[in-house]
RNA sequence: GCAGGAAUGGUGGAAUGGUAGACACGGGGGACUUAAAAUCCCCUGGCCUUUGCGGGCUGUGUGGGUUCGAGUCCCAUUUCCUGUACCA
């Protein structure tokens, strides 16, 4: 054979996946399926970088492997088409987004195609493909026409709502609703059916609602609260404000305890359980009534230390809260005005940064219900609209928001737990015994915490002051966006109400637009298309879809790509299900996997899809940080330092391209060739070399340390990049990229490629066989564990024992092919091929190990004494504890340790070691 | 602040409570070669000791604990990463 030409085996056995569609998938119903995915990427500019097919690898590791082992597996990959990068070029350059976005689905086709993927490209998916975002428009269409039953806990169409409101009016009606609402079945049948549309919109699923929204004026668009960050958008970095704006949402709320509990039953990692339980943060409380003074009003308050009424000196709304106008007094309304108004022109980032405790006094008096006593109702920022009822009774004593805002208002402070100094801040740990809480009905001195939370609660309940309740932090998702480049809404305006489109208007495509801003009136992109209404002359809604709305259903759509009646067959999702192994970023914690669980269960609610929940098991890899270089300057002049002498010089440092770095020596005439101006360059070296320095940062183009998996797979072959990348260490972890290192993978694969070179058709050894029956193992198990980088180690220690044996035995070489087609399929291919076998080795078996291979006729104990590790002794396979005992004490070494003292006690590990006490 | 995770040689990283540092990079030495590349072999945590073979001690962020035995389990603590943040 001759020498291991990557270039050429790699282009060869890709060609022939091709043309042979190896990797295309169809139901097997007589073997069992197993689906492995990969959140799909953004087809951004930049091309892929060597961080981001490192989930790739692993999940195509993975399931090559599991195809080996007879499973019918489903492997698809797609784009994430709709996003703002392609939008804010098309604004810059005119260019229309899709076409930007085709062009980088193509760039990114071709990297990910050189690295000897297994994904079945018949089945991919776009977002922005009309024929898929059919049936992203088609699913809104659904939860448009359905509510939440409380209840049953699930989706009901929205035509049995309308029937009980119709009987019974808001009576026994138990909905997921925006607020809540009391009408009676005359009070609902007498209304005009534009009224009774929008009161709808207080239990649809997919619905419009005043929100607060995250406004970013300088990109014209709401964004969601996982695209903000410090109070500037994540995208752009531009400031982001509060406004108040009608929207379409989705009740995401209203599948927050089911959310919540079916996380239990996941193979996800702690982490990301514990993240999206935070995310959805379910809090055990009380709902509790404080009459308001000389009024018929009464506020609504939660909390969870219902303990603490005792200690309430004064109540709080949110400046949003509707109680603000109602409650304010005459006299302090010109000042409560004058505090709103300050609040509303704070942006997010200047609510964040700057702390400060403001707040304003109504004037009004609320009465606790339990002590009987007045406290002065304030407003402030500090309480949020969006969470329990936008009131709390403030309890200073054992809460550092309330403590700060006594202080700063000079407001009574009453402790309540036995010992707790509050003089300097608030105690708020739940625990102690309680004290100065007694009350004309209630006593709950010298009780603990928590017993005094239950009597509360209890005595509450009863009297009818308050109920238990549990709240969820999970807010509803905003579904709007002012953009051009997403799905548009099948929505359009009769009398300013909004009505659905027949569902043979689907899909409803993206008009053209003359430019991708928003119009002069403000008004979204889609205002400037021609002719956007019905064929009745209703205008369209004018909003976009978000990015979450196509990547929430992706993984069912690959099931059936190309159906155009269902999102997915029956059939297809019958034997498809769900997601056995889901593989991506962790950074979609809160968002997407939140989403798209959600967007699941709606379509299990409507009996669509037959498993509650899409992922199964999911892994997070971790993120590929880059690796920058510095060389370093002389202040002034054009002469740089060898990283070792800069303490002699004055210099600044100053990052470098690392393509032109190896192992931190710097290529002198690369460097020079660079850019013009370090062209005469001189250098001061160390060793005859130019030593750089490194730090670890963010792969990007403006730290020149974006690698290339491109330049990779051309200078070592897509197989060595593949093994390198998971012989960097554990899938999960974050590392920086370094690509010193990758020639001891390269190394590895010209060995073994030699080794095959030499194989002979004789009989092999036990030994040898012994050396395959442990990669064998090791390999199997490390897979299932998804530990690839020790199974790289073991085809290491494998290859390098077999080259030192005389020969290398065709068996052995055949299952060698056959383990390591996952991590390198084509070198692997090559060898099936030259073995003379047809077909892909992805349909070879997988090799079983034999225990009996691995057998040994003695076994090694190493000896300790008192714990120390002293020497090593063998015993014949098999002995037991008290063999072993009788070897080990009279063995002549043991002599030297025991210094004739007789051991007080001797434990024999079966299989690991003896330890010998004295 | 809260939640989750991590800390092991010059570097990336291995170690079901059982000989810490597998494997690889880098470094050092050697073989082959006119030379270089490639390849192959040996050494490579630290300290001490021995002419040599070797031997000893120490060592997994820090301090305690459990155990015959701890990188691993428990308690405390420091630092770093990631997420989240006025959630009552």
């Amino acid at each position: 054979m001759a020498d291991y030409n990557h270039n050429d085996i790699e282009s060869r056995w890709q060609q022939y996946w091709r043309d042979n569609g190896v990797f295309k998938t169809e139901i097997k119903k007589d073997r069992p399926k197993y689906y492995v995915l990969d959140m799909f990427p953004y087809p951004s500019g930049a091309g892929l970088h060597v961080g981001h097919p490192l989930g790739y690898i692993a999940s195509d590791i993975y399931s090559r492997y599991k195809r080996q082992q007879g499973f019918n597996v489903l492997h698809p990959m797609g784009y994430d088409a709709y996003g703002l990068p392609a939008e804010q070029y098309a604004i810059q350059t005119g260019q229309h987004p899709e076409k930007t976005t085709n062009a980088n689905i193509e760039r990114y086709r071709s990297q990910l195609d050189k690295i000897g993927f297994s994904f079945d490209w018949s089945r991919e998916v776009r977002t922005c493909d009309p024929k898929y975002y059919k049936w992203t428009q088609w699913a809104f269409m659904q939860m448009f026409n359905h509510y939440y039953d409380t209840k049953l806990g699930k989706a009901r169409p929205i035509s049995e709502l309308i029937a009980h409101l119709e009987k019974h009016g808001t009576e026994g009606l138990n909905a997921a609703e925006t607020k809540e609402i009391t009408l009676t079945a005359d009070q609902w049948n007498a209304m005009t059916e534009k009224e009774q549309r929008e009161t709808l919109m207080n239990w649809r699923i997919a619905f419009q609602g005043e929100t607060m929204v995250n406004w970013c004026p300088e990109l014209g668009t709401v964004l969601a609260n996982d695209e903000v960050s410090e109070g500037l958008s994540v995208r752009g970095g531009f400031p982001v404000e509060q406004k108040l704006m009608r929207q379409w949402c989705l009740r995401v709320s209203a599948y927050a305890p089911r959310l919540l509990d079916d996380l239990n039953d996941l193979a996800w990692s702690d982490s990301l359980k514990e993240t999206q339980r935070n995310w959805i943060g379910r809090s055990e409380g009380a709902e509790m009534k404080f009459p308001v003074k000389d009024s018929d009003l009464e506020l609504e308050i939660f909390t969870t230390r219902a303990d603490t009424v005792f200690g309430v000196t004064f109540m709080v709304l949110a400046p949003e809260s509707e109680y603000v106008r109602l409650l304010t007094t005459p006299a302090q309304k010109d000042a409560v005005e004058a505090y709103l108004n300050e609040v509303k022109h704070k942006t997010e980032r200047e609510r964040q940064i700057d702390k400060k405790v403001t707040g304003v006094f109504t004037g009004a008096y609320a009465i606790n219900p339990l002590s009987g006593k007045e406290i002065p109702i304030w407003v402030s920022d500090y309480v949020l609209a969006g969470y329990g009822t936008g009131a709390i009774m403030a309890v200073p004593a054992h809460d550092s928001r309330d403590y700060s805002f006594a202080k700063k208002f000079n407001l009574p402070i009453i402790p309540l737990i036995e010992g707790a100094d509050v003089s300097e801040e608030s105690f708020d740990a739940k625990e102690g015994i309680v004290c100065n809480s007694c009350g004309p009905d209630l006593d709950l001195n010298g009780l603990t915490v928590k017993e005094a939370i239950a009597k509360t609660k209890k005595h509450i309940s009863e009297k009818g002051i308050g109920r238990v309740k549990v709240n969820y932090r999970l807010r509803d998702a905003i579904f709007s966006r002012q953009r051009y480049w997403g799905e548009p809404f099948p929505v359009y305006y009769k009398d300013g109400i909004a009505y659905l489109m027949d569902e043979s208007a689907l899909p409803l495509l993206l008009p053209e637009v003359s430019s991708y801003l928003p119009t002069a009136d403000g008004e979204p992109p889609l205002g400037r298309a021609e002719n956007w209404k019905t064929p009745e002359g209703y205008p369209i809604e004018l909003c976009t879809m978000p990015g979450f709305a196509g990547s929430s259903a992706y993984y069912l759509r690959y099931m059936d790509p190309h159906n155009e009646e269902a999102l997915v067959s029956k059939e297809a999702d019958e034997y498809w299900r769900d997601v056995d192994l889901y593989v991506g970023g962790a950074e979609h914690a809160t968002g997407h996997l939140i989403y798209s669980r959600f967007w699941n269960k709606f379509l299990y609610d409507l009996g669509l899809v037959v498993s509650p929940e899409p992922f199964k098991k999911l892994v997070n890899q971790g993120m590929i940080q880059g690796r920058t270089n510095f060389v370093y300057r002389i202040k002034g002049t054009n002469t740089f330092v060898s990283k070792g002498l800069i303490d002699k010089y004055d210099t600044m440092p100053i990052r470098v391209d690392v393509n032109i770095v190896s192992n931190d020596i710097l290529d002198q005439d690369a460097f020079k060739a660079w850019r013009p101006d370090f062209a005469d360059a001189e250098f001061i070296l160390e060793d005859g070399k130019y030593v750089c320095g490194y730090a670890v940062e963010k792969m990007s183009k403006s730290m020149f340390n974006v690698v290339n998996p491109d330049d990779i797979v051309e200078k070592y072959g897509a197989d060595t990049l593949r093994l390198y990348e998971m012989f960097l260490g554990p899938v999960e972890q974050s590392k920086p990229w370094d690509t010193n290192g990758i020639d001891g993978v390269n190394r590895f694969l010209r060995k073994l490629w030699n080794i095959f070179s030499k194989r002979t058709d004789a009989e092999r050894s036990a030994q040898e066989k012994k050396i395959m029956h442990t990669l064998i193992k090791k390999v199997s198990q490390d897979i299932e564990n998804f530990s690839f980088n020790t199974s790289v180690a073991a085809f290491m220690i494998a290859v390098n024992e077999l080259s030192k044996l005389p020969s290398v035995s065709v068996e052995s070489m055949d299952e060698f092919a056959r383990l390591i087609a996952p991590f390198a399929p084509h070198i692997a291919e090559e060898f099936w091929h030259e073995l003379g076998h047809d077909g892909s080795v992805s349909d070879s078996e997988w090799p079983k190990w034999e225990e009996e291979a691995l057998k040994e006729d003695t076994v090694k104990y190493p000896v300790q004494f008192n714990g120390k590790m002293r020497f090593n002794i063998e015993v014949p396979a098999g002995s037991d504890k008290a063999a072993v005992e009788t070897a080990v004490l009279a063995d002549p070494a043991a002599e030297k340790w025991l210094e004739g003292k007789t051991p007080k006690k001797v434990i024999v590990v079966p299989g690991r070691i003896v330890n010998i006490v004295l």
